[in-house]
DNA sequence: GTTGTTGCAAAGAATTTGCAGTCTA
DNA sequence: TAGACTGCAAATTCTTTGCAACAAC
């Protein structure tokens, strides 16, 4: 049976309290060893594994890392190469695109969807 | 002055004959010691690095792969859970998202979507 | 001849795994 | 107290890099 371990428990609550920062296992790690410092990396990597598996956490790629998201409903996300934010995209945006897929006979099961630019600051600063 | 060198000429036509399939580097690889068979795995990186680089090929990423793809022009693609292949997803479906995004004061640069599930084949014999 | 490019092997970076000890239910 | 879970370290996997030899121009 599964268990509720402090380690895993503290993973958890730490990628939900960053929320808007969708954090990497190496900015979890770092996060909860300042709680538990005898945790160790792959014990971090062991629960986001699990915490994904169980749907619990999503996870993304964005260039070479995995970012960890406690937002599990269906949404997007917008990476700012400037200031390096990552914004969620809400409404749903690719409905329509699964939709057409689907007319042309495909089963759509998943979609990674990742758009990056400027965000709504950044883009701001560079037209003044 | 760059120069046409022997292996990166033959990289980029394994790339561009594999056209429907969007090898990895090691399958890009494993091609390539066919016809040159001191090739390294080095220079291969080195070289799909490059070509991408000047905008010869795309990256993508799939899961933990990276495929290179010789189609250069916008499009999408969509990958089978079942076969395992790999389609291009043409008439730029993403448009419409970058309009939208841009409406709300986002400035895009680059997008990245991929499509998961089921191909025209393997849907087909599942409903049977 | 100059210098971009290669093959090789070693180094890196991110992640996974084996194992003996620990802790939760 | 059974066995899920941990910390640790070693192993894996993918990719990059340093360097001396090679080859394209």
């Amino acid at each position: 049976m599964e268990r509720r371990s402090q380690q895993r428990e503290l993973i958890f609550q730490l990628v939900k309290s960053y929320s808007l920062d969708h954090p990497t296992a190496a900015e979890i790690y770092e996060a909860a060893r300042r709680e538990l410092p005898r945790i160790s990396l792959g014990t971090v990597y062991r629960n986001l594994g699990l915490l994904v598996a169980k749907g619990e956490l999503l996870s993304f790629r964005v260039g070479e890392s995995v970012h960890y998201d406690a937002t599990t409903s269906t949404h997007q996300h917008f990476v700012c190469n400037q200031c390096g934010c990552i914004l969620d995209l809400t409404g749903d945006p690719v409905a329509g695109l699964i939709h057409a897929a689907e007319q042309q006979g495909l089963r759509v099961e998943k979609v990674d969807f990742l758009m990056s630019g400027l965000c709504h600051n950044c883009a701001g600063q560079q037209s003044q």
